[in-house]
RNA sequence: GCCGCUGUGGUGAAAUUGGCAAACACGCGCGACUCAAAAUCGCGUGGCUUUACGGCCUUGUCGGUUCAAGUCCGACCAGCGGCACCA
């Protein structure tokens, strides 16, 4: 009997997190807590007083379902919308997902089920996960980016896109993915290897789609200074954009020395105009001297092979990343504007072909590239930029010398200072200034089956007749807005074919279509739009998802954005993070929307490894928050990701961690179902609650959830210790609500709450009451720390110094006379003898 | 090579403007409860030294500024991330 009795107890008083997180999460639902006013088209004057929108990057389905990093960074930015909420504001945290793309098809193609028919098991799954992690989704807006209602809208962005001359088709070389069986945009090559499989990249020509992401190049870089996120992200964006200033000049080719024909020519770009006079010698790529040879150029037959064999080699798979410089002579010379001297033309493999003009004028002495070609293959170099450090000119240089100094060897511009030389050496040699971006055109178009077909006919009847929608582009026409969305066909054989063209090419039902114009037989666009496109305006879609008519109406865009807390990952600083702010532009030049930037404040989250190694799945390491939130509970787990590191900077998740979070809630949970109350709560609780008030409201501001979890683990210590009133531990749930919803919300209403504790006020602190009289004198003598003792706030330096001087062991040290003291109030007292 | 970030106990980490280094936890040790264990609770816990009070040392390394440096400055070392013949 006294057995069944204490097991009763025993469970009665654990803290069942089962129960409690569903009760919670079923409640919440009910109840609409985290359903926003987004009010419906008519009445838009009724809608939420004070919106915040609250986003997170959304996910993409992963076969193996959500994973640990996800719920890392879902919990983070949870936290500050309910904090805001609690603030006061309308928060918006919408949830979708991203189930376009590669990713998704590869593991249908892996397990053999059609991506439209794992989609749905994927989506099913996934959302479950996101419930049980008990984030304050507003679950009535979701969004799914292969929904025909939702591709539908991004079709009519690229259709918009084709008619404001924003897409074009280009043939030129590309990256391919011989893995993925798919071109790739520049910024989905990391270090050479394709983003998403890791394979070698390799070039490919092919005639593409592209994004003119180039225009807004200016624009994009611009706006950078200006925008709350964090920094390293706008870095790596400055950098990738890569602007630099410099001038394009002309250069007379003479195909023999010394005979000027007066008909050839080549343009060069170059940040350092100022080094004209030292240029021994030019270099154009292998590129610009296939395009030569195609127009004419009879050149050796050892040139030829040259040539022939550098852009083969360019083509190949591997990564063989020599800094050996090779060459050859063409047999040309240059006439250098400046001072009219013939230089040689040389052919290098160092100089790309995409990259400024193609060709540049090489300056040994001031260019450590050019330096290393001439001493390979002996060419003269010779110094004209003189450094600050050098008196006299120097006779031999070891490296070349790319800073800045004063003109040497250059004629009338001899002690000119380099950096006003650039400006009067341009305009000497007839030279325009121009700036010129690394950031190239988005690759658009994949050759691969699960994305949203382009919505682009081409007509070879008005090809013929050089008409089309566009006059640089005769024969192709936007499929007209009424015919969207073009919908995927369901094919049985979705498998990329690795020719270039995409499995949508083998449905005759999908590419034979009537011409929109003449009503010739034409052919659909078979390649699909690039994942990142899908995810370039889904934040727009969330506040209208159920608009048929438009993609979202812009009286709705004013009142919630920009949005104005975006979390997410680093690693899309410069693809989704770049691609999102160009289209906004896009979108706001078309006057589709207000704002040109789309995120007011974007925060980075760090990344989660386990017991010091990455996690992954070929070592076994892999959490699965699945698991511990069977074993502890959501709360818990929350909690603990919280508490493990600062949020910004990642940190090592450690199962033995687990226990402490665990401890902490059970702790709260006896002292919350307990309910022994004192009347009044002491000064010292008083004060510790006020404290944690500060500091928890501070902390979450900042994304410092980790020490805002410690304020809350020291305010329980303080009414462990003393006991508390009903109020403190009220405060006490509030600020755990953000971390541990579920708990916090149960506890609340066993405490006599109404509504859900997380519509209820954030509470404020009482600077009165944070304060505290007394604080510990720290007592120095010659800098080291003698004695600490207790004394009253605000006092004077004669009365800390007799106070120093009564303990005894400070008093020890103070022998001889006293030099110097410094005193700082409320902190210190510093006796120099 | 260039740009950025990070180096603090056995572990994760904390530290407003330069003002007690190691908060809060984990782990460990000792103790209470228990026949016993788990759970829970209490105490201790950077190193060296001292019977004790205390003292000396300690934030990757070396140097500097300062009454005072984890924090500021200079040089270097290590690790992580990004870009990489960008003309």
């Amino acid at each position: 009997m006294i057995l069944w009795y204490l097991l009763y107890h025993y469970f009665m008083a654990r803290y069942d997190h089962k129960k409690v997180e569903a009760k919670r999460q079923k409640r919440w639902v009910k109840e609409g807590v985290y359903e926003p006013n987004l009010p419906r088209r008519a009445s838009l004057q009724a809608g939420a007083k004070k919106p915040f929108y609250n986003l997170m990057m959304f996910p993409y389905p992963s076969a193996e379902g959500l994973h640990v990093g996800n719920m890392y960074a879902f919990t983070g930015s949870d936290i500050y919308g309910r904090f805001k909420r609690m603030q006061g504001y309308d928060v918006f945290e919408p949830i979708g997902l991203d189930g376009f793309g590669i990713h998704s098809e590869n593991y249908a193609l892996k397990i053999g089920v059609h991506p439209a028919t794992q989609a749905k098991v994927s989506e099913k799954r996934f959302y479950k996960q996101l419930v049980s992690i008990g984030n304050g989704f507003a679950w009535n807006e979701r969004l799914e980016t292969y929904d025909p209602e939702y591709y539908r809208w991004t079709q009519w962005i690229f259709t918009r896109m084709f008619k404001a001359g924003l897409a074009y088709r280009k043939r030129q070389e590309v990256n391919w993915c011989p893995s993925c069986k798919t071109v790739l945009a520049d910024e989905q090559v990391e270090g050479g290897v394709c983003e998403r499989c890791k394979t070698q990249v390799i070039k490919k020509e092919l005639e593409q789609w592209f994004f003119g992401i180039t225009k807004y190049a200016e624009r994009l870089l611009r706006n950078l200074p200006s925008l709350d996120w964090s920094d390293n992200v706008k870095i790596a964006q400055r950098n990738w954009i890569g602007r630099s200033e410099g001038a394009l000049i002309a250069f007379d080719l003479n195909m023999i020395p010394g005979q000027p024909d007066g008909k050839h020519k080549v343009q060069i770009f170059t940040t350092r105009p100022d080094t004209m006079f030292g240029a021994t010698f030019m270099v154009v790529s292998p590129e610009l001297a296939q395009q030569w040879l195609a127009v004419g150029w009879q050149a050796d037959a050892k040139i030829k092979k040259y040539v022939a064999d550098v852009l083969a080699k360019r083509r190949a798979a591997d990564k063989e990343t020599s800094t050996k410089k090779t060459g050859i002579f063409s047999g040309i010379y240059a006439v250098n504007p400046a001072n009219k001297d013939e230089i040689p033309v040389w052919i290098s493999d160092y100089v790309l072909g995409d990259v400024g003009t193609g060709a540049i004028m090489a300056v040994p002495a001031h260019d450590q590239r050019d330096f290393d070609f001439a001493r390979a293959f002996n060419i003269s170099i010779k110094m004209v930029v003189q450094p600050p450090s050098v008196k006299e000119g120097l006779f031999s240089l070891s490296e070349a010398y790319e800073g800045e100094g004063v003109l040497v060897n250059s004629e009338k511009f001899n002690g000119m200072r380099s950096e006003e030389a650039k400006k009067a050496i341009t305009e000497q040699v007839g030279g325009k200034t121009d700036v010129r971006y690394r950031l190239r055109d988005w690759l658009i178009s994949r050759q691969r089956y699960w994305g949203p077909p382009i919505p682009m006919i081409y007509c070879e009847a008005c090809a013929a007749r050089k008409t089309g929608e566009r006059a640089d582009m005769p024969g192709w026409y936007a499929v007209p807005e009424g015919d969207l969305p073009v919908k995927l066909p369901l094919m049985k054989d979705f498998r990329p074919s690795g020719t270039g063209v995409s499995p949508l090419a083998s449905a005759q039902s999908f590419s034979q279509v009537k011409c929109p114009a003449c009503g010739a037989k034409a052919r659909r666009e078979t390649d699909v739009s690039d994942t990142f496109l899908d995810s370039a305006w889904y934040y727009l879609r969330y506040i209208d998802v159920a608009n048929t008519q438009k993609p979202f109406d812009k009286a709705r865009t004013e009142k919630w954005l920009p949005v104005d807390m975006y979390i997410g990952g680093s690693e899309h600083a410069v693809l989704h993070l770049l691609y999102v702010r160009f289209v906004a532009m896009v979108l706001k030049d078309w006057g589709l929307i207000d704002c040109e930037e789309p995120f007011k404040k974007f925060r980075a989250h760090g990344l989660l490894i386990k017991e010091g190694a990455k996690m992954s799945k070929s070592r076994g390491n892999v959490v699965n928050p699945d698991e511990y939130i069977k074993r502890f509970g959501a709360d818990a787990l929350r909690m603990y990701l919280m508490f493990l590191a600062p949020f910004e900077q990642g940190g090592d998740f450690r199962d033995q961690g687990m226990a402490g979070i665990t401890r902490f809630l059970e702790r709260v949970w006896r002292c919350g179902t307990a309910q022994k109350f004192v009347k009044m709560s002491s000064d010292d609780v008083r004060r510790a609650r006020e404290q944690a008030v500060k500091k928890v409201t501070e902390d979450i501001e900042a994304l410092r959830y980790n020490t805002a979890v410690s304020a809350l683990m020291i305010c329980l210590n303080a009414i462990e210790e003393h006991g508390a009133d009903k109020e403190t531990c009220k405060t006490f749930l509030k600020l755990m609500a953000p971390f541990a919803p579920h708990m916090a919300d149960e506890l609340w209403e066993r405490l006599g709450g109404k509504k859900s504790i997380h519509r209820e006020p954030w509470p404020v602190h009482d600077e009165a009451l944070v304060r505290e009289e007394t604080f510990d004198l720290v007592v120095q003598v010659n800098g080291k720390v003698r004695a600490v003792v207790k004394a009253q706030k605000g006092i004077a330096e004669a009365q800390a110094a007799a106070l120093a001087h009564a303990d005894a062991n400070a008093h020890k040290f103070i022998i001889g006379t006293i030099k110097k003291t410094i005193f700082v109030k409320d902190r210190l007292i510093n006796f120099i003898m």
